[in-house]
RNA sequence: GGAGGGGUGGCAGAGCCCGGCUGAAUGCACCGGUCUUGAAAACCGGCAUACGUUUGCGCGUAUCGUGGGUUCGAAUCCCACCCCCUCCGCCA
């Protein structure tokens, strides 16, 4: 959500947001802008009328106390009667308010000027690569081959027993699992990260905070009766853990860690997109979250981005970065890398990490802020996340990109002890 | 599941029975100052949030879990809902 003032004093700029962002008509600024104004208007009225009936109401304290009744009644009936303009003024302004705050939230976060103008996909910039790929003398298989060889994932009971998208992960293939959040947590707490381990459903208040709702309500599974969502990231309930809080400057940066699985409905995907591990239901991802003052947050978001990099570095895998361009970056956006690694049986690219600077969009609808030594007023909080890193692509990769021409699988360095050998081998 | 207690400013905690003098005592934290070689202590002052309005000082409105009601007037009385805590039971 965009600060209404920033939108009244910058309408031209907005409108030219919701053009790049391609993410409704710039007219929505006209029309929150007319809602503000009526607001405003009808807020200035009904506050004058309040004013009245307050000092009505105290005269009549007094007039009581001095005993002069009949000067009370007379008070008392002009009071009745501002409480009559009360009423439809109240309803007014609530109308007034609803209309607004729902028009607010149909406009997109404000991309940073160093975000390039795009609509879709190929305009996005490849600002970093990294790597070689790997050669073979042989010719290198998808991993689903190799789930299946080393019986590592059984997709079909994972079928049976939950649905499509939700895989049973066995022996070195949950070991694997369990070594790569491992490492990835331990990397983390390592550059500075406070772990977390988080509630995997979320309320309703929660969901809107981080802005999963009000739109996008079919990206999570629903537990309907007890009103909750399963989560499809640790962003949200690491990022409403300070929801409605004021922090003290001191405080900052505050950077959390969280691993947790992530539940994606995900509905409408199809073809080799979803093969294997390349989309699931359910999967498992490190979290990153930064909570920055303002004026720090660009630098935040390399750092975050530089924690996941070194992680693909450490690895041993090829990725490349991209800057993802205005109509491909998201609602709630101000400036969003794409993490992809190279997955060589697939012979393609994978988004394994995702990592965004919301400014405040995210921090104003959940009222984070601070105490600024240099501002009079509490300060909402910039907000930064990124994975680090979503588990099953990594899997993939590894898998493609360490195979042997015996089928075996080399571990990584980085992995090893935590894996506890140097191959994967069937058991 | 049974019984009881409670939700007040950054935190703790009065006020509620007996409605107006309470946007709210007091303490802590925090900020500024005096003192000090410096710090601590002591002392003095400031300090809820949001919105509206104003060039500005300021003024106004709302907010004491949420929503509704009673009343000229509600943190305070009534109703509903949400949440938390304690004890008992059950259980990993």
């Amino acid at each position: 959500m965009l600060d209404l003032q920033y939108i009244r004093e910058n309408a031209e700029v907005v409108k030219s947001a919701i053009i790049n962002k391609a993410t409704g008509t710039p007219d929505l600024v006209d029309h929150v802008l007319e809602l503000d104004e009526l607001w405003r208007k009808i807020t200035t009225e009904l506050q004058n009328v309040q004013t009245a009936a307050n000092a009505e109401a105290k005269k009549i304290g007094e007039l009581m106390k001095s005993g002069q009744k009949e000067q009370a009644q007379s008070a008392i009936a002009e009071s009745s009667r501002l409480k009559a303009a009360l009423k439809d003024l109240e309803e007014g302004q609530r109308t007034a308010a609803l209309s607004l705050d729902a028009a607010l939230l149909e406009i997109p976060n404000v991309p940073h000027p160093s975000v390039p103008i795009g609509k879709v996909p190929s305009d996005n910039v490849v600002a970093f690569e990294h790597g070689v790929f790997p050669a073979f003398s042989f010719q290198p298989v998808p991993h689903w081959d190799i789930l299946e060889k080393h019986d590592l994932v059984d997709f079909d009971r994972g079928s049976k027993v939950a649905g499509a998208g939700f895989p049973f992960y066995k022996g070195p293939g949950a070991r694997f699992q369990r070594a790569l959040i491992n490492f990835f947590l331990d990397q983390a707490i390592g550059s500075g990260y406070l772990e977390i381990q988080a509630p995997l459903v979320v309320n309703e208040d929660s969901a809107r905070g981080t802005g999963q709702l009000p739109d996008k309500e079919d990206l999570m599974y629903e537990a309907v009766r007890d009103g909750l969502y399963l989560i499809p990231t640790a962003e949200v309930p690491v990022t409403n853990l300070h929801r409605d809080e004021i922090l003290s400057e001191s405080d900052l940066p505050i950077k959390y860690c969280a691993y947790t699985p992530c539940f994606r409905r995900e509905a409408g995907s199809y073809g080799k997109d979803v093969r294997g591990l390349n989309r699931l239901h359910q999967f498992d991802k490190i979290e990153l979250v930064h909570f920055v003052r303002p004026e720090d947050s660009y630098e935040a978001l390399e750092e975050l981005r530089a924690h996941a990099e070194d992680l693909l570095q450490k690895l041993g895998l090829p990725y490349r970065r991209l800057l993802m361009c205005t109509g491909d970056m998201g609602f709630t956006q101000a400036k969003k890398y794409d993490l992809e690694v190279w997955s060589a049986g697939q012979e393609r690219w994978l988004e394994v990490s995702s990592i965004s600077n919301f400014e405040t969009f995210q921090a104003r609808r959940m009222k984070i802020r601070y105490r600024s030594k240099s501002e009079a007023r509490p300060q909402i909080v910039h907000t930064i996340n990124g994975s680090g890193l979503a588990l099953p692509r990594i899997v993939a990769a590894l898998l493609e990109n360490n195979q042997q021409e015996d089928g075996s699988i080399t571990i990584p360095p980085a992995l090893r002890s935590y894996f506890g050998s140097e191959t994967l081998i069937s058991s």
